[in-house]
DNA sequence: TCATGTCATTGACTTAAGTCAATGGTATTT
DNA sequence: AAATACCATTGACTTAAGTCAATGACATGA
């Protein structure tokens, strides 16, 4: 169990056997099923998930009622409110399974424990907000500067496997866009080459 | 000396005068004088800069030629190219300061030293990592979701001293627009009110 | 003081994305 | 197998942002 969540821990930090048993008593597995919440807006967040298997989307609707989803997390990613989990104010966001899932959860109280037992720990958290970031920045700069041709032709390949996963439109959501620009955009690609 | 760079830390994570002094012993000061260059694209950045005093402004050019600004920096906040930083590949950013500015930096051997000889400082990290996230997603959420003027509105709000100190066209290029069409915006949103 | 550069605004026009509606395909359910 | 829901595409039209050019206000420096 948790074979993936160790594998994408050791890649970022060197974990000794004890270190890793003393992790699993924190962890706690969960499986859900596709269209199922993991978490939604108002309610506050109470911990982060890693995905053993399966995909999810995270999405906030906006006043016009429009769906906007942020993230994806497909294998070996980790999703969550953030903002929520780390303050305890009502989720602004929801999570919800595109796919049957297995995940890893961590819930606050085991999230501080593991803070001040095991700097290792710390180290990890650390290292995956650097990440995370820095993806985020790559996506914003894209955003800003990319026309939307290009922007959907790194997309696909930097992340094919959510492209063959996921229904156009999420992703046209998530690129900001209506489906039907979208649509456009792609047809415009496949002109071209 | 750093006097905001130690109140932003113990804002963060508390700290002992012992500690202090150890930090101390790894930052440096920097003045900088309006129009140069902390980086250029094409170094490597080697350490990331806190603003004790003065305005900096992180851009790129993109393949039109087109000034990109990522990223404003007043008084006690932090600016780098992260990613040049930790890989030591060539940086994408420039960084210019806007004012005759007074810097603390931390090098990047000073700051893998620090990780490792006080845990304080990779906590500080961790946080200030974590903050600089949730701020780039909220930013991210307003490019997606809302209309121009709502977006300019809410930048003005939350940095008004941004909005007094730099010139209206490196707004309009922060929120990825030309200067015409923020000036448009502008307009629409006094009529309004 | 005059000249130059920087900047914000405005107008006229073009281009890209959104809106609304219709169509047909595919998967899922009963 | 038929009915239903979901989805991608396309066309016609509207709206928002970009482009290009001109103007006037300042500020800075020779």
């Amino acid at each position: 169990m948790y074979e993936l969540f160790f594998k994408k821990f050791r890649e970022r930090v060197p974990l000794s056997e004890e270190a890793e048993a003393v992790i699993k008593q924190y962890l706690a597995p969960k499986k859900i099923r596709k269209k199922q919440y993991l978490l939604q807006e108002g309610d506050v967040c109470r911990m982060f998930a890693f995905v053993e298997k399966g995909a999810l989307r995270e999405y906030s609707i906006d006043e016009q009622g429009n769906e906007r989803i942020i993230q994806f997390a497909v294998e070996g990613w980790t999703i969550s409110d953030l903002y929520s989990f780390l303050t305890a104010e009502p989720a602004v966001y929801n999570i919800e399974a595109l796919e049957d899932s297995e995940l890893v959860l961590i819930n606050k109280s085991a999230h501080e424990e593991l803070l001040t037992v095991l700097p290792q720990y710390e180290t990890y958290i650390r290292l995956q907000i650097t990440g995370a970031y820095l993806a985020m920045q790559r996506r914003l700069t894209s955003i800003i500067s990319a026309t939307t041709e290009e922007r959907y032709a790194h997309f696909s390949s930097l992340y094919p496997e959510i492209v063959q996963r996921v229904p156009q439109h999420m992703i046209a959501s998530y690129m900001g866009l209506k489906p039907e620009t979208l649509s456009r955009a792609r047809k415009r690609l496949s002109e071209k080459k």
